[in-house]
RNA sequence: GGGGGUGUAGCUCAGUUGGUUAGAGCGCUGGCCUGUCACGCCAGAGGCCGCGGGUUCGAGUCCCGUCACUCCCGCCA
């Protein structure tokens, strides 16, 4: 027989019924009548149910046994009589009749229970990881992110991908977040960067000659967190292939993602055909470039209806600037006074002057002040064109599109949200494509990089010499999953004549160029294949498949808010020799 | 760097207009209990009310500061 086991916790069964087994694990919850203790032993597979009576030989060290000590038991299968079987577990047809125990490890008083799932603070469940990732949820995740992985690596593979390893220790970046700098012993006052993406690194695999390469990358941002956005490191299944085009990216990628959450999602649906939205449509519907679908409205410019009305505030505005317009938020069921005040002082919690509004009732009579302003044939007209119907509203935005296309999007959602509109229990994809090449840098006053600055630009060299800069577009695209950014790619710029003049047009001169990115301008000038790629996050499709709104709960030992790690106390100081080997000095704020 | 929330027993929380000895559940200790699976019953221990200062006859409660955690903004090509 096994030292410590011949079975786990979670696999007895009726047919286990008359054998001697031996199992180990951890004391899941004791309940002592007195005459009569049961145990319930638990391990990564399950639970089972041990019971013991005063008259066994072991019953005094059971009765000493308390929750989380590791144990050994041994004793036979017996069938549980009907009436207390359990039908929660899996093993609760049998229990294991002790006549054997041995204490193999004693737990002192926990911090934090295993039993039960209530929230505990941050802090506590961070120190105590290893006790948190035993409790069921956390433990579950941990594995459902284990099997997500497994699974992409095999479609990843199945699809003729090879996976290949990137440096960790490499150049800082001048564009993008800000880096994890290490410091060089070998070369005083030179730094290694941790990479925020293997980016030039799998490009250079394509030019390497190399095609169809995929890993499961850790990236790595010095940026501050946010609940899904671990501070400092994060993984992405990042993707590049050679002789592409766009749709070559979404044809490969678009599989793999549809079959995972289908696979993953515990039957709730997922979209069949991802549908392409231009990023200026999506902007115009949605009011942002990540698209939670699951909400239908879709907004609706509604400018020529208040274009010389009687409602001065829009009116005037769209009378001093051809730029500006209305755009129409279309809101089902909500047409209630309650409802739209909320909405409005909803929008000057968000620093707007208002939100405003027209319900209908009454036999699609317009009720609110701009009905009354604008008439009933403007009134009319617009809920003709938005399909309104008594009990529904309409909320209106007016002012330059860029200036308030975000704000109308948070409208949008939470008027799908608080009206009920919005299905959770579906994955709705999409692409979002034909991204600008560049924007304008209010702060700055010149051309900026929208995206990514190795994308080619849609039209090629034509493009950067005659069109208008903020007119380009790039052959860049998003995939969005329920108003969630999965991921950014592209298809990268091969040429070096297009990458020196695409840095022009943002301000860098060729000198720049060489400087920064000399080694991937070097490949390009030695045969470079058409490439592009994309790189969905990690962390991101686990948190949608486990429903965490939270990274923490999908990361084994996350780092908090500021950081650290409470468990082994990361950052650390450091001794004074080991400085003196990389030649640093400290040079700490000043306290207070 | 900025804004919001939280901080009371090992853990989750309650605590009235400022007023005697700060409570409950879980856990812990002891006792009882032969079919529980959130077992039940009885008793007990356990508190710098985050920390510092102030107002007051009197502060868990009000004010100021500070620290910790968290959410958000900035940031995240």
């Amino acid at each position: 027989m096994h030292t410590y086991r011949t079975h786990n916790c979670g696999e007895l069964r009726d047919t286990n019924v008359g054998d001697e087994v031996r199992l180990s694990g951890w004391v899941h919850r004791v309940r002592d009548h007195g005459g009569l203790l049961f145990i319930d032993l638990r391990d990564h597979y399950g639970l089972t149910q041990c019971v013991i009576e005063p008259d066994a030989e072991m019953f005094a060290a059971a009765e000493e046994v308390r929750a989380e000590w590791v144990i050994k038991v041994e004793g036979r299968v017996e069938a549980r009589s009907d009436e207390t079987i359990n039908t929660d577990l899996d093993t609760g047809r049998v229990e294991v009749r002790m006549s054997g125990l041995e204490v193999l490890s004693e737990a002192q008083e926990l911090p934090l229970p295993v039993f039960g799932e209530p929230e505990y603070p941050e802090d506590i469940r961070l120190k105590y990881r290893f006790l948190d990732l035993r409790r069921d949820t956390l433990h579950r995740n941990i594995v459902m992110r284990s099997k997500i992985i497994t699974f992409l690596r095999e479609r990843m593979v199945a699809q003729g991908f090879t996976e290949y390893q990137t440096p960790i220790l490499t150049a800082s970046s001048p564009e993008g977040a800000r880096d994890f700098l290490v410091p060089s012993r070998m070369h005083p006052g030179k730094f290694y960067a941790l990479p925020q993406a293997p980016q030039q690194f799998k490009q250079l695999i394509m030019m390497a000659g190399f095609d169809r390469y995929f890993q499961i990358a850790p990236c790595f941002r010095d940026e501050d967190a946010r609940a899904d956005r671990s501070p400092g490191e994060f993984y992405q299944l990042d993707i590049e292939m050679s002789f592409v085009t766009q749709d070559d990216v979404f044809g490969a990628v678009e599989p793999v993602m549809r079959d995972l959450f289908e696979q993953f999602s515990d039957g709730k649906p997922v979209t069949k055909d991802f549908p392409h939205i231009p990023y200026a449509e999506a902007m115009r519907k949605y009011g942002s470039d990540k698209p939670d679908l699951r909400n239908p409205i879709e907004m609706e410019d509604v400018t020529g209806h208040f274009r010389g009305s009687g409602f001065k505030v829009f009116a005037g505005q769209i009378e001093k600037d051809e730029r500006v317009e209305v755009w129409a938020i279309p809101a089902k069921t909500g047409g209630s006074r309650a409802f739209c005040d909320r909405m409005n002082s909803w929008a000057q919690g968000e620093g707007q002057p208002g939100l405003g509004y027209i319900f209908f009732r009454d036999g699609r009579q317009g009720a609110g002040p701009i009905a009354k302003n604008i008439g009933e044939a403007r009134t009319e007209a617009i809920r003709e064109q938005l399909g309104l119907d008594d009990g529904d509203a309409v909320f209106f935005v007016c002012g330059l599109p860029a200036k308030f296309a975000e704000f109308a999007g948070a409208a949008r959602t939470r008027a799908g949200e608080e009206l009920g509109l919005v299905d959770h229990d579906r994955f709705e994809f999409c692409w979002i494509v034909d991204f600008p090449m560049y924007e304008w840098n209010e702060d700055e006053k010149r051309v900026d990089f929208s995206h990514n600055p190795f994308s080619m630009p849609q039209g090629g060299m034509e493009a950067l010499e005659n069109m208008d800069p903020l007119e380009i577009k790039g052959w860049q695209y998003d995939i969005v999953c329920n108003g969630i950014e999965l991921s950014s790619g592209a298809i990268r710029n091969h040429k070096p004549e297009i990458m020196v003049k695409a840095f022009e047009i943002a301000g860098y001169g060729p000198e720049v160029v060489e400087e920064k990115f000399g080694g991937m301008l070097r490949a390009m000038q030695y045969g470079a294949p058409p490439h592009g790629g994309i790189a969905p996050g990690v962390d991101r499709m686990v948190m949608l498949l486990c429903g965490e709104p939270n990274i923490r709960e999908v990361t084994m030992f996350p780092m908090n808010q500021q950081a650290e790690d409470l468990l082994l106390g990361a950052p650390s100081n450091v001794s004074a020799a080991q400085l003196r080997d990389l030649h640093i000095r400290l040079n700490l704020p000043k306290k207070g």
